[in-house]
DNA sequence: ACGTACGGGACGGCCCGTTTGT
DNA sequence: ACAAACGGGCCGTCCCGTACGT
């Protein structure tokens, strides 16, 4: 079944996905605001009409192509909070954070600063909820004020620095940006050490 | 001077002045990419040819309003060169940008994030310069790409972090962000303790 | 047949009324002209090409609708046609309508002003007829285009009327409607007081 | 100076009275709702654009369409509310409007069963004022809820049928329109007849 | 009897930049 | 120094109709 359906798999609900791919490409090249329904449409070589067929609106495709990004950022989320201590709740929340943000760095950094994009994840209640909780586990390492700057510079620093720093790998780029956060943060590193990285 | 021209030069380059200032105001609200030169021109009451015949583009009218800021930023990196030690140099840098920052928190917020600011400060000679300077002044005091990446970082978290947390007056803020940026940088806090030279 | 066609049934054609019933809705509410077959669609929860397979296009629902109101109008021009003094003829045809337009109300008062359902009823052979011959019998009442006038004013003043005077039941309405209209068509009140006869 | 200005005042708002012509004959022609921006542009012989300057928005458009018709008819409610009798006032609303309807046929008739004009002038605060009071006089002549019932059925009556009726001057039409409205509310012609027209 | 996918086209709205006329 | 008018173009949305599958 596998072997012949192949070709007619690749139009139940292939279409969609292919929509999603090319929305994630355009978006890192030109930005959300920057990409037309008209690009998306002429680069899968179809008319606008078809790209609404799966998505009624341009947030609506936003939204597909966030979604995977959320999903795992949730995740992370939720096993972050069911630790014990404030100290390694932090440490998990920010390494899963930076991990997310290193793999999927193009897009990020240019939906990260986007006004639309931030605008849209604000006023959507599922994706601002998980926003916050990150936040929280980031800003409840120090008490008061100081810990919710800490956090937003942190989440924001990361997220638009790994948009500039493009001649690193990804490992190098994670252990460099958990070690400034760290910093940032007041987290002393966890006591087995992941190598000899502490340069 | 001030006796007579002073209905005159308020006719003269008065336009051109509130033009900006109206500018700044729109663009904090709704971005750069989010206003339009009919909303400029209406907001003053004129028409668009009159924000035409001052600003032959809108990027020019962008330019004109980062121009302050950035000349500022440039004193302080340009004072901030003269001095002797690495730390030093990154310690008034960081505090002078913060400053600015502070000061400007809407403005800058909303302009930081805005691809097409961005994009235009990059390929500015003068404007990418500043800033390509005020960077190597944080990252210097780390060797090797640690230090660029945490002046990154740091610039980027404080210039998004400003406008995400409304509720804490200049001074105070200030305060919190200039302790997550050293100790993201690995500063260590000046031997004299907080006074007016701190700003 | 009940016991064990019922289902059957219910699917075979059941659809299809279901279609009108929506199509009724919805036209009530936003005229024919803003009722898109996406929306008929989505409210019965089907796709559109659901809708497309009984209806081939929008022109053929829309006829199907109004094909019950036409069938029972028709009817009463008929009974109407049968009578012998132009007087009897026009009070029969005026009670008919009034009570036609009365129950329908939503749905005539707001068909009966779309442009679109005009052209389509004038073009219509088999529509327009009904419609021709029912003005016939109002204007008959008097001579020459002075009866033309009397005619149209009655027919298309109580069809808009009905939707505008929401807060009537429906008797009392029809009460008012059928004084009104005789005035204006210069019908005495028949000699038999109102009874069940009169709708 | 008229004599060599005329080709630049046919410049100065001379587009804007032209565009509003053409609206009004397209609208007689294919109603509000059929008549796009792109058709009123062509006919000008310009582009949407230069319509935009003039009507931000289709319904700016209508509006200016409408301005002329509605002012006539407040002058005239104005005039009918300062007379003394309910039956003097009611004649006076009548005739005024009759007369309005009737110079205004094919605009008239379209725009008046437009579902969206007719949501436009019930939103509008002014429009629908001077609506409210013309039904009103109208509907005074009867005590209650039989009045407004006459009211709606003259009103719209009136409006609907000078559309159909296309084959009359505008003399006949409104003599025969006054003679069936004064009917339908009850109202006794005024003392010096016009001439023999009662037949 | 109905779903999936898509074409082709239109719509209202709005943009930026330019010309022309004071 | 400013206003009026306009061109040319793009945007997102939504439409109707039609293949082609099951």
């Amino acid at each position: 079944v596998a072997i012949q359906a192949a070709p007619k798999a690749s139009s139940a609900g292939d279409t969609r996905q292919r929509l999603i791919g090319i929305a994630v490409r355009l978006f890192t090249r030109h930005s959300f605001a920057g990409t037309s329904l008209q690009m998306i449409a002429d680069e899968l070589g179809v008319t606008k009409a078809a790209v609404y067929h799966h998505f009624h609106t341009r947030e609506e495709l936003l939204l597909a192509v966030l979604e995977p990004l959320f999903l795992e950022l949730e995740a992370g989320v939720v096993r972050a909070e069911a630790l014990r201590t404030p100290h390694a709740r932090a440490e998990h929340a920010l390494t899963g954070f930076v991990a997310l943000a290193v793999r999927n760095r193009s897009l990020v950094s240019v939906l990260a600063g986007d006004p639309g994009v931030i605008e849209m994840v604000r006023t959507h209640p599922r994706l601002g909820a998980v926003i916050d909780r990150q936040v929280r586990l980031l800003a409840d390492v120090h008490p008061g004020r100081a810990g919710e700057v800490g956090a937003a510079v942190v989440m924001s620093g990361t997220a638009c620095a790994v948009g500039q720093v493009l001649d690193l790998d990804d490992e190098e780029l994670h252990r460099y940006l958990v070690e400034v956060a760290r910093r940032a943060l007041g987290l002393r590193p966890p006591r087995r050490p992941v190598g000899t990285s502490d340069r």
